[in-house]
DNA sequence: TACATTTGAGCATTTAATTACCAGAATTAC
DNA sequence: GTAATTCTGGTAATTAAATGCTCAAATGTA
């Protein structure tokens, strides 16, 4: 069994970490941020140090510290935090990576762009305060 | 820059190595496909050897050897193509890999799952005929 | 100040994909 | 029959990405 989208598990702790950590009143820590998403707290900590540095979260270290917002929740897209792990996403006609296709007539047409255009849309449109409830 | 959708070099290979061969009356072999996709040899030569057990592509070996179409073109979909390489395509609603989700609301819902059957269509419709011209 | 807690940062390990290598078997041409 | 060509199949090396580990630095508490 194959997956055509795939998130990368670092997307994934992004994404649900700061849902997580916008429920909260007081700020959350690593460990309960890994229990709660069933991944590594090593790989947590990473992920949430590179949301730090790019200006979403705010940590707090010594005993009772942790993440809290720093941005609005209605303000921070799911795009955004997408694009700070995983880059920038490319719309391409594309999915492959040479530099020059063989075939005067692309095999994939516009269908990977246009597909990729609505994922990329769906994430613009998704914000963190929608998952607060 | 990230992408959203990317095919690995393998799936590339079987499908743009196919549509070589199927353009060519006599057979085409791997060093040709080789350098006609931009790809190495060895790699070439372990693609066709898994469509030649999956039963698209017929082998020669010896001098003026090669692969040839063992299938008619229009009765060989991508999909098939690319199942073979990739494994058949799930359709989940997640793009995680977690046993169970720790949201009771998906931040996903049925975004993936339908850009994935939207793709894995387009995959059905398209075969091997059309890009022989 | 001493201590426990927590993040920060760099380095190490693991994993998957790709690429390379090599000996063997089949085929063709001469 | 011999030599050159080409696929076959197994294994190893390489690479890049993801994940994991360790210790240092910072903070709060008593």
């Amino acid at each position: 069994m194959s997956k055509v989208f795939s998130l990368s598990e670092a997307a994934s702790i992004a994404l649900h970490g700061i849902i997580l950590i916008a429920r909260e009143k007081e700020g959350l820590n690593v460990i309960k941020i890994a229990e709660r998403t069933s991944t590594s707290k090593h790989h947590v900590a990473k992920v949430m140090q590179r949301l730090v540095k790019a200006g979403y979260l705010t940590s707090q270290r010594g005993p009772s510290g942790g993440f809290s917002l720093k941005k609005k929740a209605e303000d921070i897209s799911f795009l955004e935090l997408y694009e700070v792990i995983e880059g920038v996403i490319e719309i391409s006609t594309c999915p492959m990576d040479k530099p020059i296709c063989p075939f005067d007539k692309c095999i994939f047409k516009n269908v990977t762009s246009k597909l990729t255009l609505e994922f990329k849309n769906y994430l613009q449109e998704q914000t963190v305060d929608q998952y607060i409830q």
